[in-house]
DNA sequence: AATGAATGAGGATTCATTCAT
DNA sequence: GATGAATGAATCCTCATTCAT
């Protein structure tokens, strides 16, 4: 976590401070990001630079929640559509809105695959803790799904949401960095439910 | 590529260097892992490993692609099935015969993953060539299936590439370093192509 | 010295400064010490410090110079006797009071050293100017024992003064520092005065 | 201790800095040397002092031993006449080499006292191995000598053994960094012995 | 006077790569 | 070809001190 004296500083300065190591580590990766690039794209001294954050792990673990809060901005008017309605349904609209979240934040919604690929340990126990949350959602739903009646019983609810969660998480990502537009990654989601929901053999 | 005087090599000396790189890159990954470290788990002088190899990456270029000749000495047997009979069918074989891999040559397996994550340019195209080899194969065999009616016609074939493609070389890896038996591993694979067949809706 | 505006403060501040001080300075050392880790034991902003000291130094020497005072008032009242009596008796009472201030401000008195030990050529001198100021003390009174007859003639007094002023201002602390007890600390110097008085020679 | 790259080094060369080290050390104490210091003056590339040493402090360590050894040479020609003779007879020849060894290497000489007055543990350590050593050394040929009977049976010997090693080991180091020529140096040997014998008192 | 953010020189250490024998 | 010393740019981080409010 920042130190106290990021907090006080001017939003305005605090705000720069952010859209810069958004925008290194997004660019880097995490390992090629070195705080001499840091401080010389927020243009920061070197001192400043610890007297915000603990080192540079603190710096990406802060951008990172950062992302996560304004990500959850975009997610939050759909969480109450949840639990009434069939999940798959309601997870095109939810990966529909990462794609907008993707468009509007490309540097960040990129960061994403750059906490995916660290092999650090504690990004790993970071990005576990992320996935344990979106897969205890997906199961949550896809469970109650189950029990209405929309999914087979004998079905592995987990293999499914390990699926969409993919999908959700990596894939798109990876699409959105290779270029793709947003039609093109739309239709990765429909496909792919389409695949899920009545599989591929013909009856 | 290595250079001349890695291949004139006596064959033992230059297989101690290989075991020695793949458990180096193998345990630490490929910015973790050090020349330094590289000479003492191989046990060569330093200006020799780079009479034997351009740089750091050359070594690493050239052990993952004599992994990926040892993989394929697996799967080999197998290739000869394909086209005959419903791909799908023949795909858990070819995913067996992988962990069958990762158990015989545990280091060497978990180095794909390396790979995977790494953000050197290089090293993304060395992936993206693999993946699109394996992407070929795969939607050729599938397409075909689709032309003999195992599959709809209106399936993205794609798509259903890339779930397979995924499951087989990043999700098995990903649970095998988690430390997944071979039943569970195993499962994995029947469960989601059951699911890709069948689907998961109810009737 | 402290700036004017130190003298100003308050006076309970300017002791929790003062005690804050003595605890960072003797429990870390002058190199140890930090003005970040003043500033958190003192509880004041960090530009307060530069408004009270020059910098590290003048408050190191500020406290340097008030331990002596306040050593000094333990041994004012023996001060009267000096001049009539052999001062090697005196010495041991003048030592004894010193561990009395010893147990009393332990951090204190363990600054001393702290002063002995540094290599600065600002510190070198002040120990000099305390150890000039004590060895023509110890000397005057040793001269004026001669005179009356207590001492040979042909005595070097320098160097028995050099002695007396060593065991009560370095290896009393050393060995206060390692953790004697009052009863051993005290036994050194009358040991060393028996030694002193009579010599070791059997006669 | 060094590393093996040191000791493969041409002797010439490993002088070379060997001599650097301990005008370094012995000019500015170790806190002050910094390593950017020493390749300047040893006239080596960073990269090449640690491959030399550990670390700074590894650089100290070799160099206090290798003085170690030096003074060494110094007294063994002494070391056989001891216990044959009554100590304090030979303690002032002792003292008499080692001014002897001030003056061939003065520098190497001072670094005694930077060693004496530095306040890491890791040197207070090896200090205090020196000490013990000596220490013993001398409580051995005093005990000696109590027993022959040519000092008092009530005598503190340890505070005798203290005295004695305190002027070989810290006095004499003040006095020739103060820049005392050897007669005085001589003489506070020979007036320290005569003051331990007979005392100071007026029979 | 009080406050705490700003500053950047300087610290130790690592490491891929080149060079000389 | 084998060997291992040579090299120095680059890394992270600390800290005394100054500046601006």
């Amino acid at each position: 976590m920042p130190k106290e004296t990021f907090n006080q500083l001017k939003s305005e300065k605090r705000e720069r401070i952010k859209q810069g190591l958004i925008e290194t580590f997004g660019t880097l990766g995490y390992d090629q990001t070195t705080v001499s690039t840091i401080i010389k794209v927020c243009e920061i001294p070197r001192g400043s630079f610890y007297q915000y954050f603990e080192d540079k792990y603190d710096a990406f673990y802060y951008i990172i929640l950062e992302i996560q809060k304004e990500k959850m901005r975009y997610l939050e008017p759909l969480l109450g559509k949840f639990g009434n309605v069939p999940f798959l349904d309601l997870y095109v609209e939810l990966y529909s809105k990462g794609i907008e979240f993707a468009f509007n934040h490309p540097t960040a919604f990129k960061i994403g695959q750059i906490l995916y690929k660290s092999h650090s340990y504690e990004m790993e126990q970071l990005w576990q803790t992320f996935e344990k949350m979106a897969m205890d959602f997906y199961i949550d739903l896809l469970k109650k799904d189950q029990t209405l009646g929309f999914i087979r019983k004998d079905i592995n609810i987990e293999m499914v949401a390990k699926i969409l969660y993919r999908l959700n998480s990596v894939d798109v990502v990876e699409e959105f960095i290779k270029g793709k537009n947003r039609e093109t990654l739309l239709s990765i989601a429909i496909d792919s439910i389409n695949i899920l929901k009545d599989g591929i053999k013909e009856q």
